[in-house]
DNA sequence: CTGAAAGCGCTTACAG
DNA sequence: CTGAAAGCGCTTACAG
C-alpha cells in the first residue's frame, strides 16, 4: 500500500468531522459551515485559516448529517424512458451525472416502461422515498403534465430536456431541430433531389414537430410542392420505419429520398428498401436524426444530424443545482447547436 | 388532489418517525428498531403490532438517520466501462436496479472510460465519497486486478459478473458461453459450412476465451480441421470487426461463414462484405453474439446469441445485498443459459 | 425478549 | 462577522 492508500484506510477507520476542521482552524464549528456551504459572512482571512485546515484535513462534510439537520437532501433524480434504443438516455444520463459530481450531488434514477398505468404512483414513490431536491426529465417523460402536476404540488423543482410546451420561469434545454431539419433536407435538394419522403417522430416529442417543420420550410424555400403522400407517421421505432417506408416505396411515384425523424427509423427505411432490393444511395437516400451508434455501423452508414446531448444534459442539470442552492439563474433561452453529419447513404439523384 | 395526495403532501411537512410509530404501537423506538432491521429477538405478537402501526403511519426510516448513526449507508456503487455500444451496460443497470429497490438500497454510478491513468484513484474517490457499502463489478471492470485490490483493502465487498479468474468465496455470476457458442458453431456446420472464420473479442473479458473454445470445440466434435488463418483478433468494437473480416475475406480460400464474437463486430463484417459486394447469406453468412439492438436493426438482420444480462445482474445484487445484510449467501457457480437466436443472416452454404 | 441513554455530524434558529 | 445550544431520527452498546 501506498503512503495514501494509507492515510485513506485511516480515514475509513474515522474521517475527520466539522469539529477536527474547526479545531485546527481556530474558529467554531458553525464558520466552518458556513465556509463549506459558501455563505458570505466570513471575513476573508476567516476563511482562508478554514479553507487550509479543511485541506490539509482532507475534509468531506458527511452527508448522512446534513441532510438528517438541514432541508436539502442532495440529491437528483433522473426519470426516464427506458427504450431498446438506449443512446438518447445515456447521453442525458452521462451529462446528468457530470454536472452532479461538479455540483456535490447525487444521481437517482428511475427507468419507466412506457405506456405505464401507474406511472403517476411510481413516480411518487420514487420522489418521496428518495427524498429528491430536484428532477431532471428528459423528453418525452418532461411533457407529462401529471408528472409536471405532481411535482409542483410537491414542491419539487424540475429541469425539462426538449420540452414541447415550455413554462413559465422554466428550466429547460433544447436544441436547434428546426434549423438543423431544414439543413438536411436542404442538403438533399442540393444532390437533386425533388421527391422528399419524410417519416415522422412519435408526436409526443417536441422534435417531433419541429422537424417537420424544417422540412416544410426548406420545401417552400425552393419552391418545391408539398406532397401529403409524402409524408408518413411513425412512433421512432425501427418497425414503425419500416412500415411507414413500406408505404412510400410503395407510392406511384416513390420518393428518391427519405428523411427519417430519428436513426431508429432511418435503420427500418434501409431494411426495407434492401428488402426490395433497392440500392442505397444509388436508387434511395436516407437520412436520420441524433447520430447514434447504428448510424455508423449499418451499411452503408447513415447521413444523420448530430445533436450535443450530452453538453445538454450537463448544462441544465447544473442550472438546476444552481437553482436548488438559492443562486439566481439565468432563465434566458439555451439553444445548441445540431449539425449534419454526411455519410454514405445519401448521393446524388440518379437522372433516369 | 385526491385523499392520498394530500396525505402525502402533509407528510412532506412531517413524515412519521420511530417515536411516532412506537407510542403508536406501544413500544419502544428500539422495538421498532429492530422489526424494521428484521432482527430476531422479537416476541411474533410484538412485531405484528408494530408491522401494523408502520403500516398505518405509512412510516418509513429516514436513510439519512440510519446512516449517520449506523454502520451501514445503504448504497450499492456500479462501476463499468462506459463504452459507445451501452446495451450491455444498459441491461446490467437495469437489473442491478431492479435488486436494489427491492433490498432498499441506492444505487450509484461510477462510468469510467478506458485506458484510464488514474483508474485507481477515480474508483477510490468514487468509494470513499460515496459511502458505499458494495460493489457491483460488471466485466471488464470487475478484471482489474488493481480495483480488486482496493476494494479489498479498503473492506468493501465486490459482485462480479463473468470474471475471468473467479476468487475464492467470491459473489459471481456467468452464463455458458463455451456451450452458446459451440451451439451457434454447430448450427452453422449444420447448414454445411465447412470454412468457419471466427473473430475473438478483446482479451481481457472472460467471455472471449470461452466463446473461442465453444468453437474449437465445434470443429472437433465435427472432425472440422482447425486453421489458424481463419481466426483473427479483434476487441469487440465495430472498427475491429472490420478489419478481421478484411483480412478473412482476403484469405486465398476464404470462410463461408464468420462466426463474430460480439454483434459490433458482427456489423462491422456486414459492413465490409457489403463493402465488396458480397450477400449475405447467400455468400457469407455471419453471426454475433448478445443480441444488441442492432443485431435486429441491421440488413439483413443477424443470427445471435441472447444473454440473460437483466436476470444476471439482478441475481448478483441481490446476493450481494444479502451479504451485506449479514445473511448466509449460497456460493454455488451460478450459471445462466445463453441461446442462438437465429434470424437472416445464415443460410445453408452455397454449392459452387 | 425489551428498553433507556448516548451519540452519529451536521444545520437551524437565535444571540450578539 | 462569529458562536453556543438544540435537535434532526435513527443505531449502538449496554443493561436487565
Amino acid at each position: 500500500m501506498t503512503d495514501q492508500d494509507q492515510a485513506l484506510a485511516r480515514q475509513k477507520v474515522k474521517a475527520p468531522t466539522i469539529f477536527d476542521v474547526a479545531k485546527q482552524a481556530g474558529v467554531s464549528i458553525k464558520t466552518v459551515s458556513r465556509v463549506v456551504n459558501a455563505e458570505i459572512n466570513v471575513r476573508a482571512s476567516t476563511r482562508e485559516k478554514v479553507l487550509a485546515a479543511i485541506n490539509e484535513l482532507q475534509y468531506r462534510p458527511n452527508t448522512a448529517a446534513r441532510v438528517l439537520s438541514g432541508k436539502r437532501f442532495y440529491v437528483i433524480g433522473l426519470i426516464y424512458e427506458n427504450p431498446n434504443e438506449f443512446s438518447y438516455v445515456q447521453k442525458v444520463l452521462n451529462g446528468a451525472l457530470k454536472a452532479c459530481e461538479a455540483g456535490g450531488y447525487t444521481l437517482l434514477l428511475l427507468p419507466l416502461t412506457l405506456p405505464n398505468p401507474d406511472l403517476i404512483q411510481d413516480v411518487r414513490r420514487f420522489v418521496s422515498q428518495s427524498r429528491l431536491d430536484g428532477v431532471v426529465l428528459p423528453a418525452p417523460i418532461g411533457d407529462f403534465t401529471s408528472i409536471q402536476r405532481l411535482l409542483t404540488d410537491l414542491d419539487i423543482p424540475f429541469a425539462r430536456i426538449a420540452p414541447r410546451m415550455p413554462l413559465a420561469d422554466e428550466l429547460s434545454i433544447h436544441c436547434n431541430d428546426e434549423q438543423a431539419s431544414f439543413d438536411v433536407t436542404q442538403f438533399l435538394i442540393d444532390q437533386g433531389h425533388q421527391q422528399l419522403g419524410f417519416i415522422k417522430g412519435d408526436p409526443i416529442h417536441a422534435a417531433t414537430a419541429h422537424r417537420f417543420e424544417g422540412y416544410l420550410r426548406a420545401l417552400k424555400a425552393n419552391a418545391i410542392e408539398y406532397h401529403r403522400e409524402y409524408v408518413q407517421d411513425g412512433q421512432f421505432s425501427f418497425e414503425s420505419g419500416r412500415s411507414a417506408t413500406r408505404a412510400l416505396l410503395d407510392l406511384r411515384s416513390p420518393p428518391s429520398a427519405i428523411i427519417a425523424s430519428n436513426d431508429d427509423m432511418a435503420a427500418g427505411t434501409i431494411f426495407e428498401a434492401r428488402e426490395r432490393g433497392l440500392r442505397i444511395p444509388e436508387d434511395l437516400s436516407v437520412v436520420g436524426f441524433d447520430d447514434t451508434p447504428i448510424a455508423s455501423r449499418i451499411w452503408p452508414p447513415l447521413t444523420t444530424v448530430r445533436q450535443p446531448i450530452v453538453e445538454m444534459a450537463e448544462a441544465l442539470t447544473g442550472l438546476l443545482i444552481q437553482k436548488l442552492r438559492g443562486e439566481s439563474v439565468d432563465l434566458a433561452e439555451r439553444a445548441f447547436a445540431c449539425h449534419v453529419v454526411t455519410r454514405a447513404s445519401t448521393g446524388p439523384r440518379r437522372v433516369n
